[in-house]
DNA sequence: GTAAAGATTGAACGCCGCGTAGTTTCAACA
DNA sequence: TGTTGAAACTACGCGGCGTTCAATCTTTAC
């Protein structure tokens, strides 16, 4: 029963048994931290925590990422994807031939996604655990790079807005990244157009912040009205129509 | 040369030598705290760290503030005042006949106090320090109730916007110390207007938010100029003439 | 079947935090 | 001058954290 070993003349590309319990148990440590985090909120990761989760030892956790600091940075990737996903996914179900619906809906992910998972967008966009240190690549700045792009794309259905900006921009005025991807998608937008982007970014991360940390929740009983009109406003600023 | 001691009738209404140390101490807490604050992030804050700035221990803290919690309170508190003073002198710095410009002045003093204390906007706005739970009443929620009444009370200048808001509201869909606040400072203004305000609120702390964490600093170099035109778009989309 | 490689353990180290005693210092007051 | 009482100190207790390391168990490979 010997002899149908596969033939061991591809050593890294077999995916061994082992290696995929290994994969299994590194989904399964971000699984607990990402529950871990829904409940308790991002200081809620620590090593010990997930691993008692997990009826395993602190120490065994070593074996999968090689510091606390990793564990977090795959964690914010993982969630910064996954709200960009929603977002895009949410915006292309709608056809181009509807770019305020689309804003809308991509708006609306955004808040849903937020409201879905508060200690997710803490993480993403907050305070990061305590002691963490963000690093200086990674996917985390992909996603970012994903957002505003995809922002981007929806103002440049629009464009050009009805208050024509008349400032000045240049693509040196941003990221050498960004510029690049913007200039390479939407061949002929002006640089304008990315800072109106990142405009409609702070627009729609305005009241979703202030209720995920609880500041809205006071003063009103029903943010997602304020949200829906607030988005509304913005289509139509963009010179969308309803 | 003792005959001129004052009288020992008010025993409680003589601030005493001791009292007044007491309060110079308490103060030089809160200065310390706010220093720490300000170099390592809200989560620098420990009594034992200011008691050692302070070359005193920290078991010593504990005859002026009864716990953390409660120095975490006044921080905040302190804070959110500050923020909401030198909103106010801004926006009081130009006439009633201006309105837009008492607005942007509102916006532009805003993100002014945030990016001066960024760790200070944290702690009011982002997440509190580890383990904190923040308290029902105390002197935070009364400056957020001013800073409703003061961004209300410059969308009541504006009243009504061009863009007539279709949805109704009622006041009870509000907090009723606000609600009541507003009501009785403006007479006649619709609940609409309060909605209006939460947005404008929303609007300003979007790109203040982004760039604070600095997810902003890593796509444009120029948050302000961003944040300028948004207030200027803003002051447009609320009828306001430049 | 056996030996190598990998995964896991358990204990330990060092650090930090909050909060609570009991004791000592020292300035204000009579 | 002696008394008093607040403020500060020392010393704990308890808990949690990230991280390391030798030893042990388990799977894989020959």
């Amino acid at each position: 029963m010997t002899d149908t070993t596969p033939p061991a003349t591809a050593p890294t590309a077999a995916p061994t048994r082992r290696q995929q319990l290994r994969l299994d148990t590194t989904a399964e440590i971000k699984r607990v931290a990402l529950a871990l985090l829904a409940e308790g909120g991002p200081d809620a990761i620590s090593l010990r925590a997930i691993a008692r989760e997990m009826r395993m030892t602190a120490g065994a956790l070593y074996s999968y990422y090689a510091t606390r600091d990793d564990l977090i940075t795959a964690l914010t990737s993982d969630m910064y994807t996954a709200l960009v996903d929603r977002a895009e996914a949410a915006r292309d179900a709608h056809p181009t031939e509807a770019p305020a619906a689309r804003l809308r809906a991509w708006g609306e992910a955004f808040r849903a996604w937020a409201v879905d998972h508060p200690a997710g967008f803490r993480l993403v966009y907050g305070d990061p655990v305590r002691g963490y240190r963000v690093p200086e690549g990674g996917a985390a700045p992909e996603a970012a790079s994903r957002a505003c792009a995809g922002l981007t794309g929806l103002v440049a259905a629009a464009w050009p807005p009805p208050g024509a900006d008349a400032d000045e921009y240049a693509w040196d005025d941003f990221d050498p990244g960004l510029a690049n991807l913007v200039q390479e998608k939407f061949p002929g937008l002006p640089p304008a157009a990315v800072a109106l982007a990142l405009r409609v970014w702070g627009r729609m991360h305005g009241l979703v912040a202030l209720e995920v940390y609880g500041h809205l929740r006071s003063q009103t009983r029903d943010p997602a009205r304020l949200y829906r009109a607030e988005l509304r406003d913005l289509a139509r600023s963009l010179g969308l129509g309803d």
